[in-house]
DNA sequence: GTCTCGTCGGTAAACGTTGACAATCTTGTA
DNA sequence: TACAAGATTGTCAACGTTTACCGACGAGAC
């Protein structure tokens, strides 16, 4: 009489099955040597007849390892975090690390809580995005309980764990430097979230183009955002109802900038007739908005992946890591048709 | 002389501080009963002082859980794969499992590939979204070896499984009445990536309202992209350039929509004006485009969680699902700015 | 024929936690 | 005072896999 509850099969089934011990079942499914070929065969079939899958909670046990990699950011926008995803999983796929995703929101106010998720998920490693790559205690508490982390894009403290940036000052001051080069002087600035390093890092890559172009930067036209549509509409709705009207708006992102040439359009602005708008990111908005927005590519798929390599090298390298723990990225100004010279 | 090598403090290590046996240690901090509130006290202030963290490895395999949730999708819109992402995790929060996300391409023609991807992930339940949801090779796999599913706007089969659906066909009818009332006649079809299943739900639902209305779909206009902004633009810049041109565009989701007016603007047409657009899914990017996007708003979100909440009492709970396997969310017809009366 | 060495296969223990069950302590009552 | 009943605490094994270590066997050297 069979068993009616019908369990996975495990490594002492198939040695029942193919007639050697658990032991060297292990052996020939894992490719180990000491074991023949002929014996090996048989296991193989063995384990194939009974569609056996290793129970990961025991190997995960055993080695000390839970081959999960989380990711956490908070919610900026969809294709920032698909980029990020599908950079880090494309690093993945080859090996045995399977990810976990974890969003958190309000990082900054609520670091405590966010690591004792992040230990609480029992990871071998985790991916940091902005701006929770920047929480000290956050960082302090990963490294107490020695949980190896990769930094995407930090602002602070570069020294820390695994970092993988691109450099955003610069990024910043390309796209400032390409409206100014137009001849715009009346350029209106909608920050992100301050919280985000990258909010600050491209503030300081305006105003160095500022400087070098000689120009002083209208404070009165430098307002704050949260890099999401909403209130990227509202600020941007305000700023255009000023008089005399900015002839150019910096967006910290694509989905402020997006915003920005909605709420033109609301007031019966021509972009970018009336007022060229230029974003950041590089996202799939950015494409598919019109006219397609002046924007500077941040490599967020290649740095992700990098970050994945980065970790996992550390992680599965017994030896300490010889390259530096830090490695750039390129950005890329993409000149499209949202920026022109400024009306007469 | 202490031990150098210092690793993750066990229940054992919190035994030896707090003077009781490892039993003890482990009801107390999972707040079972047959402790004392005194050496419950204890035994937490043990574990906070070692910052332990309970080896979920461990608690997997004598559960014979993983607390894994996978959420496999085939490279759709950004938006939709966050969309049913943060539905899920917004289920997952709670409790705890976590979610993998398993992305796949070509999931038709590799469906066994699949399958072992996600036998092998160790995970307890998986969610599928279109297209992997209707591919019965897989769900046969799934079957076999007892991992139990939820399937997100399936199809075909619709007994297999937890399922969660919306009524694609009346969706897709809506929209296509909507432009027929407005009195367009010639009206070009984008379809999705025919393997999807909605592409096919869609289509039925448009035919329907056609056939209600007394009016023949022109075959000529009906033409496949596969769900992707570049395809999209493509087909739409062909179809426009017809004659006589078509007067409205019926896209089967809001990316190939928002090419479509990108597309007629490359042509010199105005949308709404010359010829209106219509889309499907309420993304993000049907309202950031301008104009924005008439939609239908497919409830992504709230499947996505209904869908986790499904496996979710399908896991833990011990006695079978009592209520139907089975839920409808109603879709949302959003007329917006993009949808106008034909040209005189 | 014996000894050495290398290959193949087996046994026992370990990873960290919890379930089943036994032992002990406390308290109330006859 | 003794004893039952209930609460608390302890012991042991188990989850499925791999690592460490040991034994058997065959080939080749002397």
């Amino acid at each position: 009489m069979e068993n009616t509850i019908s369990k996975r099969p495990t490594i002492v089934d198939i040695a029942r099955v193919a007639g050697v011990t658990p032991k060297t079942v292990s052996r020939a499914l894992n490719d180990a040597p000491h074991v023949s070929e002929k014996v090996r065969q048989k296991v193989k079939e063995a384990a194939a007849a009974l569609d056996y899958h290793p129970n990961i909670a025991a190997q995960s046990l055993i080695a000390r390892r839970s081959y999960l990699i989380g990711l956490t950011y908070e919610r900026p926008s969809p294709s920032y975090v698909v980029e990020l995803q599908n950079g880090a999983l494309s690093r993945l796929e080859a090996g045995r690390y399977r990810l976990v995703v974890l969003p958190f929101s309000q990082v900054t106010s609520r670091q405590e809580e966010l690591g004792k998720l992040l230990l609480r998920a029992g990871l071998d490693g985790v991916l940091l995005a902005p701006p929770a790559c920047d929480q000290p205690l956050l960082l302090d508490m990963l490294d107490r309980q020695k949980l190896p982390y990769a930094r995407i894009t930090p602002h602070s403290e570069l020294d820390r764990g695994l970092v993988v940036t691109m450099d955003e000052v610069a990024a910043g001051e390309a796209v400032a430097a390409h409206l100014l080069t137009l001849g715009h002087r009346r350029v209106a600035i909608i920050l992100g979230d301050p919280s985000h390093a990258a909010s600050i890092g491209r503030m300081d890559g305006y105003r160095r183009a500022f400087e070098k172009a000689g120009i002083a930067i209208d404070q009165d036209l430098v307002v704050t955002g949260d890099f999401t549509f909403d209130v990227g509409y509202r600020v941007a709705l305000e700023l255009l109802r000023r008089t005399p009207r900015p002839t150019a708006i910096l967006a910290q992102n694509d989905d402020m900038a997006v915003a920005a040439m909605a709420a033109a359009r609301e007031l019966g602005l021509a972009v970018p007739q009336d007022v060229s708008v230029a974003g950041f990111d590089n996202s799939e908005v950015s494409r598919t908005a019109w006219p397609q927005l002046t924007t500077v590519n941040q490599p967020v798929r290649e740095m992700a992946w990098d970050a994945a390599d980065r970790l996992i090298a550390a992680l599965d390298g017994e030896s300490e890591p010889q390259e530096p723990r830090r490695r750039d990225h390129a950005h890329e100004l993409l000149v499209r048709a949202s920026t022109v010279p400024p009306p007469a």
